[in-house]
DNA sequence: ATGAAAGCGCTAACAT
DNA sequence: ATGTTAGCGCTTTCAT
C-alpha cells in the first residue's frame, strides 16, 4: 500500500503527491539563504540580519511553510506539547482544568495532549514509563490522580510535572485550602444555628488516594469543636450526583436525620437536592445543603457552596510547567488559591423542633 | 544553555544524561539482530521468526525501550494521534465527546491531541493549514465547529476528518436527528394541552454557523402545524445557563407569557428553571419546560428533555476516523443516532385560564 | 552573520 | 527471514 511512497529524490518544489508540504529547503531556496539561516530566522534566534530575516519570513509565508513538528522535535528533543493525565475526563472539575490549561498553552504555542488514566493498570504503566504518552510531551499536568510523593518522584526526573488538586512536598502543585473550605461551610451552618450535620464526602473509586476529603472534613470538624459540637459522620457520596442522591436518601430516612448537609462537591449536592425534593423536604426550610466547587449549575439551583477557582488552577498549572520547562530544572512549590463561601438559597436556619 | 547537548557520538547503552532513553540500536544489540528486525518484530510485522520476535520483545522489555514517536512519525508519516478541535471545551457536550473519543483511542493505542479554536483567527488559521496542530495528527474530529462543506473540503484532502454534531454532504459526520428531537418535544407538549410556546434557542457566538437550531425548530413547528397551531417565536438563549435565564425572565415578564418552553439545551433549561423559581412560577404547574441533551444534572432537577447519546457520538466519531485511517482513503457517510424523549417532572398540562 | 554538515531515532525500500 | 542503507525535515555544532 504505497499511499505515500516517499524516498523519491530531489523533486525540488511544489506538491507532487498528497504530502506536498514545503520543506525548509524550499524556503531556503526561495529566500536565497541556507537552511540554517531559515531555521534561525523563523525561530527568532539571534545572529540574523533584520533584512534577511524579513526576506525569510516573506518566503515562508508565500510558500505557506510551517515547520514539521516531528522533525523539529526529533532534532531538538522538545515537543512543545504538554500532557494532561486524569482518571476521569467528564467531571466539571476536569473540564474546567482542561480549559484553563488550554487558555495558556494556546498563547504559548503549545499543544495539549490528553490521556485518561482510568484503570489501575494504566496508572502503573504510567509510573513505569511504559506509556507512549511520556515521550510525546515536554511536561505533565496531573489532575485528580493522587500519585502521592513517590509517584511524582518517579515521573519528575524525566519530565517537569505539576499536580493539580493535591499538594505534594518537593514537587510542583496547585491547590486550594481544603481545610479552610471545610471551615467556611461549618461556620456558615453553625451561625445559622444548625447542630445536626451530615458530611457527604467519601471517595470516588478513581480518587481513593486523595487526601482532599479528610482535609475538608478536618476543617469542618474543627469548627464544630470550637462551637462545642461533637464530630459528625461522613458518608460516601462517591463524588457523583447519584452517590449524593443515594447517601441523602439513606440518611434522611434514617432515625436521626440531620438538618444540614455538607457535600464535598456540588455534583453530590445536586443529588441531595433531588433526594430532598423526592422526600418532600423543602430546601432550605427543612434541610440546608452546602456544596463545594461552585459548579456552573449551582447558581441556577440556588445552591450555597464553597467556591474554588478551578479554571484558574488549570491556568496556573500550565504556567508552572511552562516556567519549569524554560528554567530547565526541577522546580518545586505549592500554589494555594483561596476558596470563598457563596451563600445562596439552599441554606437557612434549621426548622424548629 | 547546553541543558541537553546531544550530538555526542556512540555512547552505546544506558543513561549518560537526562535523556538516556534506549534507542532501537540498543535493543538490536541486546537481541543480537539488526535494527530493522527490531522494528518489524516490535510492530508485529510479518517475516519475523517467532523465536526471534520473542527475543527482541524480551530485550526491549528489559531495556524498557519504547519507540520514539517523533522519529517514527518523521520516518513513516504517521503519528498514532487523533486531534480534536472545538470552539469551546467546557460545555457538557464537549467533555462528553472527548470522553467518548478517549474511550476508543485508548484501546486503539492512539493519543488524543486537543485544541480549542475559540477565536475566528484560529479557525481561519486552521483552514489555511497554518496550525502546528494538523501536522501532529493523523485525523481530526471536529466538534461544534460548523466548518460547513467548504471548511471540511479544505481539511479533508490532507487528513481524514469527522464532524460531530453537524452533518455534511460528502464527508464523514456523526449526528442526531435534530428535527425529530424537535418533533418529540412538540408532540409531548401538545399532548399535554399546551398552545402557547416559546423556543429558547438561538446561537452561542461560537456556534453561529450551526444548522442545528433551525432543524430542531423546524421539527417543533411542523408538529404545531399538524395540530393547527401557529408558528412560535424563537429567542436567543446563547446555549448557556445565563442566556436561558435572561431569555426566560424577559419572556415571562412580557405581555403574553407562554405556558411551555422548549430549550435547545439542558443548560439553557437550567437557566429557565432558575428564572421560573425567582419569578415565583411553579414548574410544571405554571410553566412547563423541556430541554435537550439529557445533561447529567437534568435527572437531578427532574427536567423533561430530549436525550441524545453524546458520549456515544464521540465513540463513533473516533471509530470512523480510525477506520478511515486504515482504509487510507477519504470516506464519507453520516451516522445518525436516535434521540429519545425523557419525561420527568418539569412538564405537565398548562394551567387553566 | 551565514553556511556546511552531522546527526536526531526511526521506517521502508532494496538486497541477500 | 534478516540485514543494509537511504532518507524523513529539522536543529545545532563548527567553520568561515
Amino acid at each position: 500500500m504505497p499511499e505515500r511512497s516517499s524516498r523519491q529524490r530531489g523533486s525540488s518544489s511544489s506538491a507532487s503527491g498528497r504530502a506536498g508540504r514545503p520543506t525548509i529547503d524550499d524556503v531556503a531556496r526561495e529566500a536565497g539563504v541556507s537552511l540554517a539561516t531559515v531555521s534561525r530566522a523563523l525561530r527568532g534566534l539571534p545572529h540574523v540580519r533584520q533584512e534577511v530575516r524579513d526576506r525569510v519570513i516573506q518566503a515562508a509565508e508565500s510558500l505557506r511553510y510551517v515547520a514539521d513538528t516531528n522533525a523539529a522535535r526529533l532534532a531538538s528533543g522538545r515537543a512543545r506539547t504538554i500532557g494532561l493525565i486524569s482518571p476521569i475526563l467528564t467531571t466539571w472539575y476536569t473540564s474546567q482544568v482542561i480549559a484553563g490549561i488550554e487558555d495558556v498553552l494556546q498563547v504559548a504555542g503549545y499543544d495539549l495532549l490528553i490521556s485518561a488514566l482510568s484503570s489501575p493498570q494504566n496508572r502503573r504503566r504510567l509510573l513505569e514509563g511504559r506509556l507512549t504518552f511520556q515521550q510525546r510531551v515536554d511536561g505533565i499536568v496531573s489532575v485528580d490522580l493522587f500519585l502521592g510523593a513517590e509517584g511524582v518522584a518517579r515521573l519528575q526526573p524525566d519530565l517537569p510535572m505539576v499536580t493539580i488538586g493535591e499538594s505534594i512536598e518537593g514537587s510542583l502543585s496547585i491547590g486550594i485550602d481544603n481545610e479552610h473550605g471545610g471551615r467556611l461551610a461549618a461556620e456558615h451552618l453553625c451561625e445559622l444555628g444548625h447542630r445536626d450535620f451530615l458530611i457527604i464526602g467519601g471517595a470516588a473509586p478513581e480518587i481513593q488516594f486523595s487526601p482532599v476529603p479528610q482535609l475538608r472534613k478536618a476543617g469542618f470538624l474543627a469548627v464544630l469543636a470550637e462551637h462545642g459540637l461533637p464530630a459528625v459522620a461522613e458518608v460516601d457520596g462517591e463524588f457523583s450526583i447519584e452517590g449524593g442522591y443515594r447517601a441523602t436518601m439513606t440518611a434522611m430516612r434514617g432515625s436521626n436525620p440531620p438538618t444540614a448537609l455538607f457535600c464535598f462537591s456540588d455534583e453530590m449536592a445536586f443529588g441531595s437536592l433531588q433526594a430532598a425534593r423526592e422526600l418532600g423536604l423543602r430546601v432550605p426550610a427543612d434541610l440546608s445543603i452546602v456544596g463545594f466547587d461552585d459548579h456552573e449549575v449551582a447558581a441556577a439551583l440556588g445552591l450555597s457552596t464553597v467556591r474554588q477557582p478551578v479554571r484558574e488552577l488549570g491556568r496556573r498549572g500550565a504556567h508552572r510547567v511552562l516556567a519549569a520547562l524554560e528554567q530547565g530544572t526541577i522546580v518545586s512549590g505549592h500554589d494555594v488559591f483561596p476558596v470563598e463561601l457563596v451563600v445562596r438559597s439552599s441554606s437557612a436556619p434549621p426548622p424548629l423542633r
